[in-house]
DNA sequence: ACAGGATCCTGGGGGC
DNA sequence: TGCCCCCAGGATCCTG
């Protein structure tokens, strides 16, 4: 699960063309999403969402973005355990009537219809979350989409993929540990504690190290390293350690070519050593105590 | 300024 | 079998 970077970019390159010019024509919003997930009233969302067309859908970091035909964005956070879902619905149904073709997880359901000429089967967005850390705000009237007014994605920093090398290097040269820097969304967008963890082993740098005493060439190799280990992430579909799946109900296979977390106890793949696990920032951190010694500034 | 903890939340696993 | 407790962590808030 954990939707970081590379989980969010598969779901976003997935829905983008399914949902591209289609239109809300039904909602469903149940109870635990009032209570939790939703960050507007349910009459303010509906009002705002319902026979409007999706325009596009991009990515920000970990965030979701529909911007809307009435100048209204929806904003999704997939939070945990969030999961975005996709179902065709095959003929006309009556959606309250067909409550029980999802389940307590599901929170928030989008009728889409196709609006061409010859139109495609309508799609249902569902929005599952078990955990329910995610939320799913509604911009309204937004005049940039650079700039909406979503806690989190003001002050978002650049994007973990994109991100310049110059850039990268400030936003590490602080006394905080690096795998606290790398989980930092507002100098570097996108990575969480899995990619974080991966990038460490790949670049060989102690996830305990201050990024102050990052040598150059080590500076070089995380940076390096981060935008390789999402890449190879969005190759694989995202990681499925537990329960995250693509908009298809797909999981990602990345957890299979994972090299240190979620290994603890096993053999390091390039060294004897085994696989420590630690808390830092606390948030699980795995490493090998070999391949990543601690001020080894090579 | 930064680390660390609590908070939100529920499913799953371990222990008894 | 079942119950209790703890753990997982993205983002935010609070404290030291």
């Amino acid at each position: 699960m954990i939707p970081e970077l590379p989980e969010v970019e598969t779901i976003v390159r997935d829905i983008r063309p399914r949902l591209l010019g289609r239109m809300v024509t039904g909602m469903i919003i149940r109870s635990k999403a009032q209570a939790h997930i939703l960050k507007t009233s349910p009459d303010n969302f509906y009002q705002g969402v319902i026979l409007q067309t999706i325009q596009t859908v991009i990515r920000k970091g970990k965030y979701i973005i529909m911007p809307l035909s009435n100048d209204n964005v929806l904003v999704i956070h997939l939070g945990m355990t969030g999961q975005v879902l996709l179902h065709e619905v095959p003929d006309v149904v009556d959606l309250e009537d067909h409550l029980d073709r999802f389940d307590k997880h599901t929170h928030v359901v989008l009728e889409l219809m196709d609006q061409s000429s010859d139109p495609l089967p309508d799609i249902e967005l569902h929005f599952r979350d078990p955990r329910m850390f995610g939320n799913i705000w509604l911009v309204e009237d937004a005049n940039d989409i650079n700039n909406l007014d979503v806690p989190g994605l003001k002050g978002l920093g650049p994007d973990a993929l994109g991100i310049e090398l110059d850039t990268f290097k400030r936003s590490m040269r602080n006394r905080r540990s690096v795998k606290s820097s790398l989980l930092d969304q507002t100098k570097l967008a996108g990575v969480g504690n899995i990619y974080a963890d991966e990038a460490c082993f790949s670049a060989k740098i102690n996830p305990l190290t201050k990024g102050i005493d990052l040598s150059p060439g080590q500076l070089m190799r995380l940076w390096f390293a981060v935008k390789t280990v999402l890449k190879e992430g969005i190759k694989y579909g995202g990681s499925s350690t537990s329960d995250y799946v693509s908009a298809d109900g797909n999981k990602g296979s990345y957890q299979d070519h994972h090299r240190v977390y979620g290994r603890l106890g096993q053999k390091c793949v390039e060294c004897d050593d085994v696989i420590e696990r630690i808390k830092v920032s606390g948030r699980s951190t795995h490493f090998c105590p070999s391949c990543q010694i601690r001020g080894d500034s090579s």
